[in-house]
DNA sequence: CTATATTAGTTTACATGCGAAATAAATAAC
DNA sequence: GTTATTTATTTCGCATGTAAACTAATATAG
């Protein structure tokens, strides 16, 4: 029973732990869940972006960004404006509440984010970091080609997915 | 800008990215989910569990893992039998179809776990389990307590959720 | 300049997951 | 032995995400 089948198993797990309490935190205190919040984070920083630039930089398709942005007009954080330069374009603003909102939300997401990572260091960090860049960018190229269609030796191989021992 | 904020981002995009990838492969060449390709691998190994023990297993609540099931019975991967010991408790056990389709998926999932994982050494993977190990532990104590609640000095912390520059 | 293709965004249908409330059986209290 | 509590599961309403089909505007070909 090597690791790496667990590491999988693990990522699954520990992304939708973090997640999940990010999302109730976020939620008891300031109503917003952790997917809004990252929209708001990035419109501080960018503020004018296109539904399509958050779609990018949130990993997301236009489609699922559709009904987020549909969701948070709706409760006054943010607001789509037509773009001047492209017709098809929509820009986001953050509404005065949302600005709000976020700027508070900040210090407990930057604690949290301290109290998750304490004990490792600087060196295990970065290797965490280089290890998601990889497996995103590898994860890429995983359309539906090649795969050798069936091996007969194994057996001990769960992985990636979830499902392994209690 | 530390590295901190980046892990979480990268933790979310890579999750995203890897579980879309294997729910493409899985979806096109045997018809399931990687939800669904979750609860098959650990029925292989632990045929009878009940309900509870797959949602433990997959980090579920038990509402998820209910309609999980209802789809998978749906499309004869699995069936519900009645526990005879506990008259609340339904057992799970794999259906002929589902059998021979965790069997087949099996080799693509061994294959893309070793391809995700190449050139990373043992060291290094188990540093990577410790990692989700810990993160996993620590999120569980956030339910909504103590956060002071605002900090002056902020500035260039976005953080977990995703939101970050392109 | 028109015909075609590409791009930005939305809509629809559906899978997945959560939280909260409901049901029902098993256990504990007394 | 009845009452109270805990436990296993389902149901409901909702948020989030995907894929596919669609609309409308821009860009490219000829």
């Amino acid at each position: 029973m090597a690791i790496e089948p667990r590491v999988f198993h693990l990522l699954h797990l520990g992304y939708k732990a973090i997640f999940r309490a990010a999302d109730r935190v976020l939620m008891t205190r300031y109503g917003i869940s952790a997917a809004q919040n990252a929209v708001l984070l990035y419109l501080l920083k960018h503020e004018g972006a296109t539904m399509g630039q958050v779609a990018i930089s949130l990993g997301l398709k236009n489609a699922a960004t559709s009904g987020l942005v549909d969701r948070m007009e709706k409760n006054d954080l943010v607001e789509r404006r037509p773009s001047a330069s492209d017709g098809r374009a929509y820009e986001l603003y953050l509404r005065p509440y949302g600005r709000d909102t976020v700027e508070k939300s900040k210090s407990v997401i930057r604690q949290s984010n301290e109290r998750l990572l304490e004990g490792f260091t600087e060196e295990e960090r970065a290797l965490m970091s280089r290890f998601f860049e990889t497996i995103i960018e590898r994860a890429e190229d995983f359309g539906a080609h090649d795969f050798e269609d069936s091996d007969p030796d194994d057996s001990e191989h769960e992985i990636m997915t979830r499902g392994q021992d209690q």
